[in-house]
DNA sequence: CGTTTAATTGAACACAATCAAGCCCTGTGG
DNA sequence: CCACAGGGCTTGATTGTGTTCAATTAAACG
């Protein structure tokens, strides 16, 4: 069975870049059941109260995590690049606390969430890889955190473009289709907590400073390393360090 | 070996709350290799950058974690109680990504890491527990974003005040004395993004209207029912609904 | 082509930050 | 017992970042 052909492929290759799973172990991740969906923009994959019987895994297309206020405003969480784990959040909650939606239009694997829950107990270093993943995401949260309780818009923004161009870096996706964020104005002020008029107006000065050039429905960075100072960008986060090197793809 | 009188008591009964233990599982969680250290007030519990070796349960007493950024500021991510795991975030990873210091005096259990990472592969139950903990973490995580990046400054501070006081009631700690938030202006100014002047006049405007009692480094609630309509509080997040009965303390 | 969605801009306003000063406890040492 | 030092709290005045409202332009799509 070959990676590159497996929906879980990416998934696969995911989970392996901070964990180790032997030969057995990568044919249960790759052998587990599986329907492949594919879902337009804005599309939802998970809603938030709603009752958790599936994991989600994000084949291609990008997605996005959000969480609403009482008065509907809506905050995005986490922006998801393919082979991410879209609902291991939700592994053992019964009921979805946010929701997920489609940011482009995309392939998603649907695996039976009692399947991965088996593998959880039967391969303690699944388990181990999916908690490390877990943990990640917790630590990204934590990162959002400071960014919008500590740093100005300006910072916010260049950060929030910074991880996403970092871990599709991570992940392999270098094409020049890749190092583009498909979000709209509007979504990037909710990610940043900003108005949609001063996210306009953040990314109008980035651009004359050729920080990043922003297109209709997605932006673009030439070098996002030039960003890195604006957005106060450390990505000890993302703990790259503990990254295993491998050879296959 | 009787549950209250065991420094990991606490965690054991956390972790009860919503998954299931065994008999032997619970016995070997209580017989978890531990030393007790006493910590003063704003004592480190973890260092960001420090290599764990470590697995640290908050006993007695509160403490909190935070994340710098570059130019110093602090972001204070979230308060912890006793009987909370402080470090089940870096289990499986090498480097502390933040700190985690004490708010006031109090006890911390040190289990250290590989017995814990030990017990997390060979009983699968434990490893299920310790997941759903961290899971519900990475929840609170998601609803300070939202919690910073959409509401207003009195409801960031009645939100952070009522998530307290309902984790507390969660572990049953009823008495006065733990009714009681101990954090100074400006650790709450830290936690919810706010410059210290403000959250004074936040905070004396919440009094006015006696829904908080400030005192001197700590505060009271005389009812924080009152709090949840200004907050916008959704205890969703913290899945209350799948806490399962049980009669031991 | 007309409709829609996204981006853009200006003007007025508001919430919260900053600066600066003073107060009120509590603990400490003369 | 009093003076003083320090941390935490309080308050006013000013500044500024970001919001809101409103209107307009630009690009995509049927």
């Amino acid at each position: 069975m070959l990676i590159s052909r497996n929906p879980l492929g990416l998934l696969l290759r995911n989970l392996k870049q901070r964990a180790i799973l032997d030969e057995e172990d990568q044919q249960a991740v790759l052998g587990l059941p599986v329907v492949v969906k594919t879902l337009s923009a804005n599309g939802y994959v998970i809603r938030e109260g709603d009752d958790v019987d599936c994991c989600e895994v994000l084949v291609s297309g990008f997605a996005f995590r959000q969480l609403l206020t009482g008065d509907g405003k809506r905050q995005i969480l986490a922006i998801h690049i393919p082979g991410d784990a879209l609902d291991f959040q939700n592994l053992f909650l019964d009921v979805a606390d946010h929701s997920v939606q489609m940011l482009t239009a995309g392939e998603v694997a649907f695996v039976p969430r009692a399947a991965v829950q088996k593998l959880f107990h039967e391969r303690s270093r699944f388990a181990q890889a999916v908690f490390i993943n877990v943990l990640v995401d917790a630590a990204i949260f934590r990162e959002s955190v400071l960014n919008l309780g500590q740093r100005d818009a300006r910072s916010r923004m260049a950060h929030i473009i910074c991880e996403f161009m970092l871990r599709c870096e991570m992940m392999r996706f270098n094409g020049p289709d890749n190092r583009n964020l498909p979000m709209t104005q509007e979504q990037l002020a909710d990610a940043t907590g900003l108005s949609a008029v001063h996210a306009n107006r953040v990314l109008r000065d980035l651009a004359a400073e050729n920080l990043i050039q922003p297109h209709r429905g997605h932006i673009s960075i030439p070098d996002w390393r030039k960003l890195r100072a604006i957005a106060d960008f450390n990505d000890r986060y993302l703990h790259l360090s503990q990254q295993i090197m491998s050879n296959d793809l």
